[in-house]
DNA sequence: CTGATGACTATAG
DNA sequence: CCTATAGCCATCA
């Protein structure tokens, strides 16, 4: 169990609290995991993601609001089909993210289990 | 230990 | 739209 675990559970916790329809950025994730300039961090926290945690990992794009995967890959094509499941659309290969981009309230960033605050 | 790699970003030209 | 640069960190050879 490596101590970078922790950074991963920040992580992984942000990423779980991205709701339905909506996307995310990694900086954005990284910034409200408390990890600012750590994007690089966050795909490969997803990338580790342990079998058996269930998050929303489909809800998080790069920031030019386009998937990372390479497109034609199985990946990718799982990440638009969960997204568009969701009511999200995509124009040119793309997402709006002035429209789904995910705006975390202030309740949801402050809704965390005491010993990560 | 060193260097390369990766589901990245921001800035500048 | 493109490329180049720099920054950041965990993992692997």
């Amino acid at each position: 169990m490596p101590p970078a675990n922790r950074n991963f559970e920040r992580i992984w916790s942000t990423v779980a609290d991205i709701p339905a329809g909506c996307v995310a950025t990694y900086g954005q994730v990284a910034r409200l995991a408390g990890l600012p300039r750590h994007a690089r961090l966050v795909g490969y926290a997803l990338h580790a993601t342990p079998d058996g945690l269930e998050i929303p990992w489909h809800r998080v794009i790069n920031a030019r609001g386009e998937i990372s995967f390479p497109p034609g890959s199985a990946q990718h094509a799982e990440q638009r089909a969960r997204l568009e499941a969701e009511g999200v659309v995509f124009i040119g290969g793309r997402v709006d993210l002035d429209r789904y981009g995910w705006q975390a309230s202030l309740d949801e960033l402050l809704w965390k289990p005491p010993d990560q605050v």
